[in-house]
DNA sequence: CTTTTGACGCGTA
DNA sequence: CTACGCGCCAAAA
């Protein structure tokens, strides 16, 4: 693909589904810990990406392909992010064993992905979770 | 063109 | 634990 006449915001999509298509099914995955494995694209700042880049990661659940398992993301705090359709995602995830206290929270102690392997990481192009990716672009 | 809104997360109080 | 402000992006209105 030719960086110069795709937009970043394409090419952040495709990374964001990809690694969403890698939870497992009866596990969660949260918005922020998407993005945290996702250096800034091309022409966004660092500073700008890490306030905004877990909405970004929201922006692309909505526009999900249909072999993307969306309702595997969450928030952080372990809860369906409120919203119209909120209530058939959580059908979704009880479906797949995924069990909601009385508080609507998900304990992710207990039903959140640890994250790609390290192997699917480098395979990708990506840099692990705690890695510091400011220095780094997207494999594109 | 401008203003508002939003599938977020973090730091504070 | 809850409440709220902020970030200063992008798409929608």
């Amino acid at each position: 693909m030719d960086p110069s006449s795709s937009s970043p915001s394409q090419e952040f999509l495709a990374l964001v589904w990809e690694i969403a298509r890698q939870i497992p099914p009866g596990k969660v995955f949260t918005y922020g810990q998407i993005a945290a494995l996702i250096p800034p694209p091309e022409g966004v700042e660092p500073q700008s990406y890490g306030a905004f880049k877990a909405r970004w990661v929201g922006q692309a659940m909505a526009l999900s392909p249909d072999d993307v398992p969306w309702q595997r993301v969450i928030n952080s705090q372990g809860k369906i992010s409120p919203r119209p359709g909120q209530d058939r995602q959580r059908a979704l995830l009880e479906a797949e064993g995924v069990v909601f206290n009385a508080r609507g929270r998900v304990d992710l102690k207990r039903y959140g992905w640890e994250g790609p392997s390290a192997e699917w990481l480098r395979d990708h192009g990506l840099l692990s979770p705690d890695s510091d990716y400011r220095q780094q672009r997207l494999p594109f």
